[in-house]
DNA sequence: GGGAATATTCCC
DNA sequence: GGGAATATTCCC
């Protein structure tokens, strides 16, 4: 049947909003979770049968086998079947893929046995406003250990964000314009309220 | 099998993100497409077995009855099977609630009928800071005729630039707070002022 | 690898 | 109903 596929919820996404992430967090994010759990179920294959696994020392993973991976293993854990997008969530949690020939990641809060960490890992946060970490303002060095090259993708990150602020500004201009010429109209009514209240009664 | 009920990807997906949906945009969200689609579908039952159909008029639509509708119909279209994503997402899209007893649900461009009008329909801006990433062409050559340097130099100004930009704009925003405000006294100035004919004549 | 749009979930 | 976090998709 066709809703068998779809994940039960995860009981432990509920107490994880209410408390926030910020300072102690209790719930890890329920991808990490996820992830965790879908190499624990395979520790009790054997090597041969091994789709993923824990690599030697247990600080990384790795997928062994990609399609069935994807095919079997995703659709178990979560709301597709596609390879990419699993790439894709262990990169918002900063994971790293640290072998070229296969499909290894590996991130230092991620370790066999230590699923207490889990908690500790966070997304890299999405802020629309602030620099990228390379970009720091406060990095006046820039010049001394950059490239042109590098320098000018800064200056043009700047530039673009220049162009966002820019319009921003004329956004908001343009709001106080409108209520600019409503406070007008409202003192308008009000004198007028206020003048002839005697005449009509 | 698991992945049977894991939706294949949607065809039209792909072109509605190159074209941009901002001015003359072709390619409707894949929500608004599936929705129509899945009331398509449901004109060819009788009327006695429908779970959801269009309404009297044409200009709107009736999920008759929930419970089946989450279970059967919209896995089939999306990730998921609770009604409340679906009220969510046409809420994203602007649909109202009309009715107060049933589940009807109404958007001006969403017609029996008019398929090529859900393309006017777009998601109610969440914005914080929205402009396609675009390289400057003509900037680019910069890099070639200057040295490091200059370039950055140019990069500090822009930084300086964008420092006052941004305090700017918190003005601003301070500003609207503050018109905000204002308007509502005046308004209450105004109702006081309307309902009392006070001067006691 | 990551930006950004859309989708889904959770909460108020 | 909608804000906001997370998930999924798409694209560069």
């Amino acid at each position: 049947m066709a809703t068998d596929a779809i994940p039960a919820p995860v009981s432990d996404q509920n107490l994880s909003r209410k408390i926030g992430r910020s300072s102690r967090m209790k719930c890890p994010a329920p991808f990490l979770s996820k992830t965790y759990d879908l190499l624990e179920e395979q520790e009790e294959e054997s090597n041969i049968n091994k789709i993923v696994s824990w690599n030697g020392e247990g600080s990384g993973f790795v997928v062994w086998c990609p399609a069935e991976f994807s095919e079997v293993m995703l659709p178990k854990y979560f709301k597709h079947n596609n390879f990419s997008s699993f790439i894709r969530q262990l990169n918002t949690y900063g994971f790293k893929k640290i072998a070229s020939k296969r499909w290894e990641f590996q991130h230092e809060k991620f370790q066999k046995g230590c699923r207490h960490l889990l908690s500790e890992i966070t997304r890299k946060k999405y802020e629309p406003s602030a620099f990228p970490t390379y970009l720091n303002p406060s990095a006046k060095n820039i010049i001394l250990g950059s490239t042109k090259e590098e320098i000018n993708t800064s200056r043009q990150l700047l530039m673009e964000e220049n162009q966002n602020l820019k319009r921003e500004k004329m956004e908001l201009q343009m709001q106080i314009a409108h209520f600019k010429a409503l406070e007008v109209k409202l003192l308008q009514c009000l004198t007028q309220c206020m003048e002839s209240p005697h005449n009509k009664n």
